[in-house]
DNA sequence: CGCGGTGTTGAGACCTGTCAAGACGTGTGG
DNA sequence: CCACACGTCTTGACAGGTCTCAACACCGCG
């Protein structure tokens, strides 16, 4: 059930079998969450975190006149608040952006785990890094790449994130948000996001049909939105 | 020379006279940066860490064009890659705003501090996920607010910041950089951030000149950047 | 059958960028 | 001491990217 969660660790770090039972031995059950649905609430007290085994999350946060921000999506294998267990509660919210499904980690087993294992500490720690690297290049994004190579870059981003746990075809990738979403993502309205993506697919870049994103020419679509996928740290690192 | 980091840690910890003797350890020098200089390259391989004792310094990233995006700023007190540790190397530049004084780290250190006091361990990984909540904030300051309110909030934030280490008066801070600076941090460019800059002037929210900002009316523009502060987490944690 | 969410299109407004020029202060070399 | 280069701040005119508002087609679902 979290072979992505394992997959996506051992990219980084080698696992001994018991700390791969120690991790599995974290989550007590699972829950379904509905497209839409708020999970967590900003400044809410948090006792668990959530690890999400299906679907797709993301961190949101809100301002007034109805705006509101995707900070960084979620994809399966990602710990979508483990931030919580260190900070205890959340300065922002984390919803469901399709049907979902999330295993629960209560916090004291988590720390129960990481003073068993310190190395794993120190590897969660890594993977807040790799977070944090994640929500820079977003940061340049939206600071610096106008709408077209900002939603490329995001295809981009995502169609390694899910090659990562084998949930990419070699062409494209399952993508269930609507345009309304990923203007969200990409800080832009829904008109521009859909004259964007019909300026992604008269340039023969991508198909984006049922919910399906189709990369027609990698090349091209990673040139366009200058991809580097460095900061993603695809690679042994402890 | 590190007390200011130390406070910013005692403000989310408590921390013990050895263990502060231990943090104090861990600095084998000191060096000078002039302002524009870069510290570390993107992808250069790390042996050690750089706190901020003096000055300020900024994470950037560049983009083909010339186009640059400082991502995030640090300011006395800061680690400024501690994610080095763990990363072994960064995925963007660290560099000089003005002129500085780090003193130096190096990462078998941090390890071995890491080790003996598994407490601190779980602070610095906190102190990173703050890091990233600042991230979250600026991502979404350039995701939805207007230029007013973006410039507004950053200089929200950094009061707040320098607050804490008690270098900011009631009324404003010392800002050493410059326009063109500025609008690499808030994504826009040089000749727009002059006129943003202007207008926050010409409503008496702030002023601006050699080098100091003085906050003339704090209720309205905190209210203006709708800023709250708790994504900052001031409060103890541990 | 009607309804809400989604995707699409058009016209016009507004915000921000581009390009160009000049003022000013500072440091440097003659 | 002056001349000069350089970075910074400022201003104007204009271009261009993105937003707003409005309308309509489409679809799945109750």
């Amino acid at each position: 059930m979290i072979e992505d969660h394992l997959r996506k660790l051992k990219l980084r770090a080698e696992l001994s079998e018991a700390e791969c039972r120690a991790i599995t031995g974290l989550f007590v059950e699972t829950r379904r969450a509905r497209a839409h649905e708020t999970l967590i609430r900003e400044g809410q007290e948090l006792s668990h975190s959530l690890l999400l085994v299906e679907g797709w999350l993301g961190r949101a946060k809100d301002l007034r006149r109805g705006q509101r921000g995707i900070l960084e999506v979620h994809v399966p294998g990602d710990f979508a608040d483990l931030h919580g267990f260190t900070l205890k509660q959340l300065d922002h919210d984390v919803i469901a952006l399709a049907d979902s499904k999330v295993a629960i980690a209560p916090h004291d087993r988590i720390r129960a785990l990481l003073e068993r294992f310190p190395r794993l500490a120190r590897l969660y720690w890594l993977m807040t890094n790799i977070d944090a690297a994640i929500q820079r290049e977003w940061t340049l994004s939206l600071a610096r790449r106008p709408a077209l190579a900002r939603v490329a870059h995001l295809f981009c981003e995502l169609f390694v994130r899910l090659s990562t746990i084998e949930r990419a075809a070699p062409d494209g990738f399952d993508f269930p948000l609507s345009q309304s979403q990923l203007s969200e993502c990409v800080g832009l309205t829904p008109v521009h996001v859909n004259r964007t993506l019909q300026d992604l697919r008269s340039q023969e870049l991508i198909r984006l049909e049922s919910r399906r994103l189709t990369i027609l020419d990698r090349d091209r679509l990673f040139a366009l939105a200058e991809f580097d996928p460095g900061y993603l740290y695809l690679r042994r690192l402890v």
